[in-house]
DNA sequence: CGCGTTATTGATTAGTCTCAATTCAGGTGG
DNA sequence: CCACCTGAATTGAGACTAATCAATAACGCG
C-alpha cells in the first residue's frame, strides 16, 4: 500500500548539471530559468522512477512532493467515501504535478506506464519559486491550461452520452500520442481506467468501442492497441 | 481639482485611491499589492455593473477582459455543439474571472444576481502583472484552488448519483452563503441552472429536493429559499 | 501450454431523461 | 387590491440509457 522507497531509484550526475540534458528541458516550467537558477534547482530535485501501477503520492497523506514528469504517463485520481474512483487528470512528460504552497489537493498519482519524475520537496520548491518569479509565471500558465482542461472535462462528464465520451477520449488519445488516420497507437489506459476517467462502467466503454469497430471507424488489433481509420467520423461522434 | 470621478464610486476626493475602500480589498488578488502598485492598478480598472441574466464576455469571442468580482455571483458555462449547457464554475465576490496571457478559455460569464465586476483590458493587465510578481503569486494560488474545485466537481459529475449531487450542491451553497442549521438562505440558482451545474435534468433536481423535504432534512418555503434543518444528514447524503 | 487477468458479450435491472400536465410564485395592469 | 398572465417548479407516466450481474473469450505471462 505505502510507497516503497526501496523501489525508487535516485538519478546520477554531480559534476555536470543534469538539468542541461533533461528530456523536458525546453518544455517544463524549468524552461523559464536562467543558468544560475537552473543550477540551484538541480540540487533540489532528484529523479524517481515509478513502475506501471505504482502510486507516487498517497491520497490524503501530506503531499510533500511536487515535480515534473520526465517520461511516461500518470493519472491523478480521487475516490468517493465508498470507494468509487474518478480519474481527474492524465499527466504527460513536461507536465507539473503536485500542489505547491501549503495546501493539499488530495489526489492520488499513479503511473499508467513506467515513468520518471523529477521531484522536489515542497517546502524547498516553494522557497525556490519565491526567488525566481519566472518559474512562477510558467506555473501559472500551466495551471490555467490545466483548469481549462478540467472544465472541458466537466462538460464531457456532465453532458455527453457514453458513446460521445468514449469517442472524445479516443480522439484526444490519438492526438496526444501523435497518431493519425490509420496510424496505430498504444493506449496507456485499461478499459477500467477509461471507465474511471469517463465516469462509465467498464462494460459500457467496451460496448462503445465495439460499436465503433462495427461502424468501421476504428480497428482494435487486440490489447490496448488502437487504429483510428476514420478520425473525422470519430470526431463527429465525439462532438455531440 | 479639475477632474471629477464620474460614474464610478467615491465621492471622497480624487486624491484618494478608490481601491482603498474596495469591498474586496483584503481578499482579492489586489490584496498582495503595495500602495504604489495599487495606485497604478486603480487607473487600469473600471467598475462594471451587470444585471441578473446578463452575459459579461461572450463565448468564443476574443476574451479581452479579465477582472475581480466585487458584488454578486456569476456562472461560467460552456455548451456542446448541439446546445446542451454545462456550468463549469460559480464565482463569488473577490474571485478572479477571465483568462490572462493570450489564450482564450471559451467560457460564457453570466450574472446569476445583479453584480459588480472590476474589469481590466487583458493586455494592460498582463503587462501590469509582469512588473508586480506579488499579484502573480496571488493569481497562482487562486488558480490552483479553482483547479482543485473543478476536479472535485469532476468526481461529482462522474461518480455521484443524482441525489448525492443535489445534496452536495445544497451543502456547498449553505456553506458559501454562510447559512447554518435552520438558517434560511436564498439560492442564486434556478432549478434549470442547478441542473446545468450538476449535469442533471431539471425534473431530477426537483425530485431530489422534494425527497429531502419529505425526509425532513430541508425546508423549501417557496421560491429559491432553502432551510437546511438537518445539515449533518444532508452532508451524509452528499458524501456518497 | 495452462493460468490469472482483462476484455467482450448477453440478459436484466435501476436510474435518469423526456414528454405532458398541473400547480405555484411573482409581476402587471386594470 | 385583486385577477390575470407568464415563467418556473412540481408531479406523474413511460421510454431509454447505462449499470449490474453473469458467462464466455482473448490476452499476457510464467
Amino acid at each position: 500500500m505505502l510507497l516503497e522507497s526501496s523501489s525508487l531509484t535516485t538519478g546520477t550526475g554531480r559534476a555536470h548539471n543534469p538539468c542541461e540534458e533533461c528530456s523536458v528541458r525546453g518544455d517544463a516550467i524549468c524552461a523559464s530559468l536562467s543558468p544560475v537558477g537552473l543550477e540551484t534547482l538541480s540540487h533540489l530535485g532528484r529523479r524517481v522512477h515509478v513502475r506501471r501501477g505504482q502510486a507516487l503520492f498517497w491520497e490524503s497523506e501530506e503531499s510533500v512532493l511536487v515535480g515534473n514528469v520526465l517520461e511516461g504517463m500518470l493519472k491523478l485520481s480521487t475516490m468517493t467515501g465508498d470507494g468509487r474512483e474518478q480519474i481527474v487528470g492524465i499527466v504527460f512528460p513536461s507536465d507539473f504535478i503536485g500542489r505547491p504552497f501549503g495546501s493539499n489537493s488530495h489526489h492520488t498519482v499513479t503511473a499508467l506506464t513506467d515513468a520518471t519524475v523529477c521531484v522536489f520537496r515542497r517546502g524547498a520548491f516553494d522557497k525556490f519559486v519565491e526567488t525566481n518569479s519566472g518559474i512562477e509565471q510558467a506555473l501559472l500558465r500551466r495551471t490555467l491550461d490545466e483548469l481549462d482542461r478540467a472544465r472541458h472535462w466537466m462538460l464531457l462528464l456532465g453532458r455527453l452520452s457514453a458513446t460521445e465520451r468514449v469517442a472524445s477520449l479516443l480522439v484526444e488519445m490519438v492526438e496526444r500520442l501523435d497518431g493519425a488516420n490509420g496510424k496505430e497507437v498504444s493506449l496507456p489506459l485499461s478499459r477500467q481506467q477509461m471507465g474511471d476517467l469517463l465516469g462509465l462502467a467498464i462494460e459500457t466503454v467496451s460496448r462503445a468501442m465495439t460499436r465503433f469497430k462495427q461502424m468501421g471507424i476504428v480497428e482494435l488489433p487486440g490489447g490496448r492497441r488502437l487504429i483510428a481509420t476514420d478520425l473525422p467520423a470519430l470526431r463527429r461522434v465525439a462532438a455531440g
